[in-house]
DNA sequence: TTTGATT
């Protein structure tokens, strides 16, 4: 009966193998009554996961009439297609072959793969994926900023007037919740690249933070470039100097901001770095809980061995670094009030000879001066270092719950390394991610930061909660758990 | 300016 139909919308069934065919065709034909508007009626169905065959090292002396036979021994031929030069139509000597059904053509490519050699030929017949099929996800799309609540059914409805959808996944977490993303599978690479173009930035869903992204899915290659980008991110994270020396290593980072800091603040412009430095200044003061009370430039300055630092000095004038307000004045006087704080045995040094106030000297003092109020920071780094450091944290980009926290205000400037920067000092730092707007690229000026312990974190908001940087005051607080402000 | 998604 099956069989009947299939023969009647397909003159081109020949009644080999109608066994597994003609089910096929009655599972297509069923599917396709159900099938979305838009999708052209193509007779006859084929399987939507079919492959498309390369048949190579075919006698040119075949064509598809006489090629026919050969392959329908193992399922219904939905096309097959004798490959000529476009200009002389000459016969090449190879053919695309798709079967109604992917058993079928997997099949087929057990059976003849390299199985057999035609007359005539002298190597054996090739049966297998056309390379249109590895490379092939361009009619599959990736969309993303999904509303969380939204279903296939909805997303579906937003992309049906573009083509036959094939496929439509929401991707979901292991909870079942929408990631906000979803795959959407064309039949055809014009009807995707169609979606595309009428809904790509189109819109922005309630609850989304950007515009729609309708795009071509990643092909593999894609997704292990991705792989490997991520992989390097996880390994950037954790800089080998803080891993290697711990407490120490982490000054020296400080070091090299401050360094970079003069060498962009005498040009005018702040960069994330100078912002930091300076960030790390004020805070120190702040922590001290001694806003515009003498803050000492230091005496104390470290170059701990192997380090190569500028001469440090005493200085001589308030601190004072483009665009920042706030900033205590520090003034030439007293010590430090943590003068060989690091509890790893790494002491200061003592203070050179005071001298200039340049703007490398400045920044450098203000990092002194930073550390030093940090010993307490700094003393869990080190605590942190005989264990071995925990270096890639599977994968993972949240913490535990109430280890994780949620900033803003951040400056526009500020990434997820200056953020990391700025939190290192309270932990280990396992993630430290700005917002970027996808569009623009800009910092959206908040982020999240996640260490490995509850602990770090309250130190962090302690320390950070209200933290004056330019006109802004970073609020510091624990990121709200998954699954609060539910609507339902 | 207010909560990390991604094949």
């Amino acid at each position: 009966m099956a069989t009947l139909t299939n023969g009647q919308v397909d003159g081109t069934v020949h009644g080999v193998g109608v066994v597994s065919a003609s089910t096929n065709g009655l599972v297509n034909g069923l599917s396709h009554s159900h099938s979305p508007a838009g999708c052209p009626a193509t007779i006859p169905m084929k399987d939507h996961d079919a492959i498309k065959l390369f048949i190579g090292q075919i006698p040119r002396n075949l064509d598809e009439k006489d090629l026919r036979p050969l392959f329908e021994e193992f399922g219904k031929i939905y096309e097959l297609t004798v490959l000529k030069d476009r200009f002389t139509g000459m016969h090449k000597g190879c053919a695309f072959l798709t079967y109604c059904a992917r058993e079928s053509a997997l099949k087929a490519q057990n059976a003849l793969h390299e199985q057999k050699t035609l007359p005539g030929m002298n190597r054996p017949i090739q049966v297998k994926p056309a390379d249109s099929e590895s490379r092939g996800e361009d009619r599959k799309l990736f969309v993303g900023m999904l509303n969380k609540q939204q279903s296939e059914d909805d997303v579906r409805r937003l992309f049906e007037s573009f083509g036959c959808i094939e496929e439509c996944t929401i991707l979901r977490g292991p909870d079942g919740n929408s990631k906000g993303c979803a795959f959407v599978k064309y039949s055809s690479h014009a009807e995707a690249q169609a979606a595309i173009s009428a809904l790509h930035g189109s819109q922005t869903m309630p609850g989304a933070s950007s515009s729609l992204v309708v795009k071509f899915a990643d092909t593999d290659k894609e997704r292990t470039i991705r792989r490997m980008q991520q992989m390097a991110g996880q390994m950037g994270i954790f800089n080998p100097m803080a891993l290697q020396f711990g407490a120490y290593g982490a000054y020296a980072q400080v070091q090299q901001q401050a360094a970079l800091m003069a060498s962009v603040g005498q040009g005018g412009y702040l960069s994330p770095m100078a912002a930091f430095a300076a960030a790390q200044m004020q805070h120190m003061a702040t922590i001290n809980g001694l806003p515009g009370a003498p803050l000492t430039p230091t005496s104390g300055g470290s170059t701990p061995p192997g380090i190569s630092a500028p001469t440090v000095t005493s200085i001589p004038s308030p601190i004072s670094v483009n665009g920042f307000t706030g900033m205590p004045p520090p003034q030439a006087n007293g010590q430090p009030p943590a003068e060989a704080v690091f509890t790893n045995g790494i002491h200061h040094y003592p203070a050179q000879s005071p001298t200039a106030a340049d703007p490398l000297q400045q920044a450098y003092t203000g990092v002194q001066q930073y550390a030093a109020a940090y010993p307490a920071a700094y003393g869990q780094i080190s605590q942190a270092f005989p264990h071995p450091p925990p270096i890639i944290p599977q994968q993972q980009r949240e913490g535990p719950e109430g280890c994780n926290l949620f900033i803003y205000h951040l400056p526009q400037e500020f990434g997820d390394g200056e953020l990391m920067q700025m939190f290192l000092p309270f932990g280990n730092v396992i993630s430290s991610k700005v917002f970027v707007d996808r569009a623009t690229n800009q910092s959206k000026c908040f982020g999240f930061v996640s260490f490995d312990n509850p602990g770090s974190a309250q130190a962090a908001i302690q320390s950070m909660n209200g933290f004056q940087i330019g006109m802004k005051r970073l609020k510091v607080q624990l990121k709200r758990p998954k699954d609060a402000n539910r609507p339902y």
